[in-house]
Parts: C-alpha cells; sequence; structure tokens
DNA sequence: CGAGAGCTTTGTGTATACACTGGCCGAGGT
DNA sequence: ACCTCGGCCAGTGTATACACAAAGCTCTCG
C-alpha cells in the first residue's frame, strides 16, 4: 500500500471518528512527522480530503477540519435524497431482484434479534446497510451515480457520529429499509422511491432533533491531538 | 496562479477540447516537460483529474484519459437527471425568481435573435445556459448538490463535443430552459422539475441520435500530439 | 530454434532541498 | 502611547534526486 493511501485512511478515520475536531489545524510538515510519511504523500491525500470536502483551506496558508453544522446535514440530505431516490428507481427497473429479496429478509431478521441489543443491534444494523448500498450501487450499474453517492456516504459517517440515534429510530430505520428493499424487488419503483423519500425525511428529522436536543458538549471527552482554536463555521 | 494550478487548467481544457484524445497516455515526466512545471505540481493536477474522472491509471504504471461512450453518457444524464430535478424543485422554492423571469426573458430573446444564426447563435445559448446554471446554484444554495452538479458538468463539456447538435435542436432546447426558467419564476415547483425531466429527455435523446448518426469518423481530424493506441472501452 | 533468466531501461513513488510569500514581532518615529 | 515600517520566521509551493518495481530485450542454455 502506498504511503499516500495510508496517509488518506488513516486521516479520514480520524475525521470521520472525530479525533480530528472540525477547524482543527492541519500542518503538512505537523502531520507529514505524525503519521510517518513524507510531505509529498501526505499532500495527496491533503488534496484528496478536500475533493471530498473534509478539509478546505481556510486561508492560502492553514488546511483545516471543515465543520458540519445543521443546514450542511439538510444540503447533503437533499443531495442524498436526489440521488437514492433515482437509484432506487434504477435498482428496481435493472436490479437482482433476488438479492433484494434477501436483503429485506435479512432486515426483518435484525429488526427481531437486535431490536432491544443495544451495541450489538447498532453494529448489526450498519452492517447491514452497508450491504444494501452495495447491493444498490451493483443493482444500478452506475459508476457517475455510485461516485456521487460515495461522497454523500463520507460525509454521512460524520452525521451519525455527531446524533446519537435511539433505539426506537433504529428499528423504525430497519423496517423502513425493509420496505425499500422489498419495493426494488417487486420491481415496483414509484414505491421504491416513495419509501426511500419517507426514510430520508425520517431520518433527517431525527438526526436534526437528536442534535437541537443535545445542543452542545455532545461532542465526547476523548483528548484531541490538536486544539481547536479557529472554528469556519458555527458548529452544530 | 499555482502552476498546479496551470498544469490542471491546460490538461482540463486539452481534455474537454479533445486535443488530448481517450486513451492517450499521460506519462509524468512527459507531461510536465510540455507543460513547463515539474513532476509534483503535475501529479497534483493529474489527481484532480483523476477525482474528476477524465483520466484513470489504467495499470499501476500507466495514466490514460478515460473515454466516453453512449452507456456513459446513459448514466451521466441518470445523475444528472437526479440531481437537475432537484435543483429545479429548489430553485423554485427559495430562488430568486427576479432572476429567473429576466432569464427567461433572455431565453425568449435568444431563441429570436439565434434561430438560423449558426455559431453565432450556438456560443450565445450556451453562454446562456452557463447564466442559467450559475444562477441555479446560486438558488438552490447548496454546495454539496452545486459540487456535485460541478462534475456532471465537466463531464457534459466532453458529452457536447461528440454530439453535434443541429439548429432545430438547439431552438427547441433554448424553449425548454425559457420554461424552466419561467417556472421557476413562477415557484411551481413540480412544473420546473417535469419540464426539466422533459428537457433532459430530449437532449438525451438528440446526443444519442447524433452519435448513431455518425458512428465513427466523427472525432475530427486535428493531430493530437499523442497516439491514442490504447483504448481502455470501446468508443462511441 | 525456442524458452527462460537476468540485465537494462523507463517510469513512478517518495524524500528532501530550495525559494517565496505571508504573518508576526520589535524598534523607531510621531 | 500608538502607529508604522522593516526584518525575521514559519510554512507552503516547487524542483530535483534517489529508490524501487515492472516491462522489454538480449544472451545463453536446452
Amino acid at each position: 500500500m502506498r504511503a499516500s493511501d495510508r496517509a488518506y485512511a488513516t486521516l479520514l478515520d480520524e475525521i470521520q471518528s472525530g479525533v480530528l475536531r472540525p477547524g482543527a489545524v492541519l500542518g503538512e510538515v505537523e502531520q507529514a512527522a505524525r503519521l510517518g510519511v513524507s510531505r509529498t504523500p501526505l499532500r495527496e491525500a491533503l488534496g484528496r480530503l478536500a475533493a471530498d470536502g473534509l478539509v478546505a483551506q481556510q486561508s492560502p496558508r492553514v488546511t483545516v477540519v471543515t465543520a458540519i453544522d445543521a443546514d450542511d446535514i439538510r444540503e447533503i440530505f437533499e443531495v442524498r435524497r436526489a440521488l437514492e431516490e433515482s437509484a432506487a428507481r434504477l435498482a428496481a427497473e435493472r436490479g437482482d431482484a433476488a438479492a433484494f429479496a434477501e436483503l429485506a429478509h435479512d432486515f426483518a431478521r435484525v429488526d427481531l434479534d437486535g431490536h432491544d441489543a443495544g451495541a450489538d443491534g447498532r453494529d448489526a444494523y450498519y452492517a447491514l446497510i452497508a450491504d444494501f448500498d452495495l447491493a444498490l450501487d451493483a443493482a444500478v450499474a452506475n459508476d457517475y451515480l455510485t461516485a456521487a453517492l460515495r461522497t454523500v456516504r463520507t460525509h454521512l459517517v460524520r452525521v451519525r457520529r455527531l446524533a446519537r440515534d435511539n433505539p426506537a429510530r433504529l428499528a423504525a430505520s430497519v423496517a423502513e429499509h425493509r420496505l425499500i428493499a422489498a419495493a426494488i424487488s417487486a420491481r415496483d419503483a414509484d414505491l421504491a422511491a416513495h419509501a426511500t423519500h419517507v426514510h430520508l425525511h425520517n431520518a433527517l428529522h431525527s438526526i436534526l432533533e437528536s442534535l437541537t436536543a443535545s445542543t452542545s458538549s455532545a461532542t465526547g471527552a476523548s483528548a484531541a491531538p490538536v486544539a481547536a482554536p479557529v472554528e469556519a463555521r458555527p458548529r452544530l
């Protein structure tokens, strides 16, 4: 594996997991030394992160981790709605019906197993969501759409960290996904699109509600290796 | 302006204009020498082009300009439909009605002036389309959506070069845009979305028809500076 | 004469050195 | 005491040098 890939993967994980908080300054020499790579591959990693929108050049001389506030989340969900509704529609038209029937079945099982299993249920849920996304990409068979969705999903990882999802919402989300998978399996494009719309509406509502409920002090107590003195945009 | 920006801008223009044909091999040392920059900024430019999907690493040692075939065009238009329908809807809800009323008026004028003006009419048309896209981005006010659309538009430039649009289609396209602008100005989200859908359907149909009509020998006679011996995917 | 192995060559990945720019601090003048 | 100007410094942008890996060619052996 190339050094630039390692640097990218590490920084991506640290930003998504919240170790590198929004506003954290990413100096080239500093990060290169910390990650044990030279400045050249590190710059490539920073460039990719900038293309993803996870970091930005606040001034010509300072690169910072971008912040995500409620407006960003609304914007991301607008794009997500556009792309995933189309994806659901296309998957219903051309996808492998059997694969989505199986997914619908899996969602039904997780709904029973992890209904009140806490962290285990949540992990199983997210693993199944990842499977679903993979199946959706395969069914749509559109590299451009997949690439656009990849960017959205990259940001969604951060959004999920900001919003603690409660067990009730998780159970509902599983049921919504089961319906979407079933609709795709039944080749019902309209139902798949509308069910996706409903699901995203509920997910966005739940996230925004979770944010307003916790306002501040929700970012955890883990010590960030770099201070975050500058804030590009008001957080939350 | 930084050397990497110059290299990116030059390569982007050369790929979009067709000077660098699909399949052309982009060696780092070769291109760095040709563009008068060092390998480091050139690599950054190639990385950005790869993120845009305009170049790809065919093998670990050779970077080539990606090809666009009819299937790619269909895929791009699927994404474009998803994004622009949403954009039209959102612009109708929150956009500046006066700005789109003026755009509708401009489209009406261009329709009269450039109806059979040939190249001049086409240039005026594309300039107005650019204005329209800008107004759409401003109205939607969604950085994530704008970024996704930017990628699509980058590819569209290449698609337009492949497909010669005839004057009749141009006039129809202007009328379709006028309707979209008018619908946004009237805050009729449904009409804006449906008119966008119709426009993109017609545009895609026209492009694909133009492609099948000319099959081969449509790529022009301008001598490419680099031979294109390898073809990642069957062209056209 | 053909096939395989090794060498050469070419090109990328990485590291480091150099130059330039923008900001900060101190000193001097008003 | 405050404002301003000049020099220093930190940090990025770019160039170049080095290392490694793969592909092609040639030489040798079967």
